[in-house]
DNA sequence: CTCTGATCATTT
DNA sequence: AAATGATCAGAG
């Protein structure tokens, strides 16, 4: 069972609220879905959970969820502290040059301009079914957080566009870094090669570093 | 422990 | 196949 989609920030932000401190199995009842149990692996689990609840409608387009108010929904999984565990995926990263010639129209800006932040227990050793919910925070990058993830996809690009992808590796940028995102080792994608010309190569997506979620979902501790 | 590189599950 | 949702596992 899908929610409808929330057609305003307030109604999507009211029902975020109502479930704030709650399990994810009371969310699994609200929208009817079983939760596995003994799985020894739920990527992507949460996501989908409380997208459904939420009235997400974007499924796998490369849009942000809730497409009639443009924001997008991320859940991130937190420590006992409310510290994030991991880096946040953002979207694939466009290794040709015709998707990627400005910052202003770019898929990384257009995801990120409207945020909703739901912080969700994540300790591999709590039960999915009893891991609570955080404080939703719906959020747009501030002048100075806009300008470094730009600086960023700008640096990042720019390697793409010159033909040095192969010589990208996690450690640039300062919150947006580029990583593998595929199936597997085989996985291909098309991209610019060091000569010019047109190669296959790894699919590579963009996270945030929780150097800047971590800022992000400290507000309200 | 933290981070990077690799991989898993699902949907369209 | 290609997006989405992410977490896993080994290296340092």
């Amino acid at each position: 069972m899908n929610t409808s989609p929330p057609q305003s920030e307030a109604e999507l932000l009211d029902r975020a609220a109502q479930i704030t401190g709650k399990t994810l199995q009371y969310v699994a009842n609200l929208v009817n879905m079983d939760l596995p149990v003994n799985k020894p692996v739920n990527k992507g689990l949460t996501g989908e959970l409380l997208e459904a609840y939420l009235g997400a409608s974007a499924g796998n387009l490369p849009e942000p969820d809730f497409q009639h108010i443009g924001v997008e929904l991320k859940t991130i999984p937190v420590n006992h502290l409310g510290v994030p565990r991991e880096s946040t995926y953002v979207c694939i990263v466009s290794m040709l040059p015709e998707n990627n010639k400005c910052w202003e129209q770019s898929l990384v800006k257009r995801k990120l301009s409207r945020v909703l932040w739901l912080p969700v227990e994540a300790d591999p050793d709590i039960p999915l079914s009893i891991r609570r919910i955080g404080n939703a925070i719906l959020w747009s990058p501030d002048a100075e957080q806009e300008q470094i993830l730009r600086q960023d996809w700008e640096e990042l690009m720019d390697l793409i566009i010159m033909g040095h992808l192969e010589q990208i590796t996690a450690t640039y940028g300062k919150y947006l870094q580029i990583r593998p995102k595929a199936q597997d080792g085989k996985s291909l994608q098309a991209g610019i090669g060091a000569d010019g010309g047109q190669i296959q190569t790894l699919p590579r997506g963009f996270y945030l570093r929780t150097e800047l979620t971590g800022k992000i979902i400290s507000q309200w501790r």
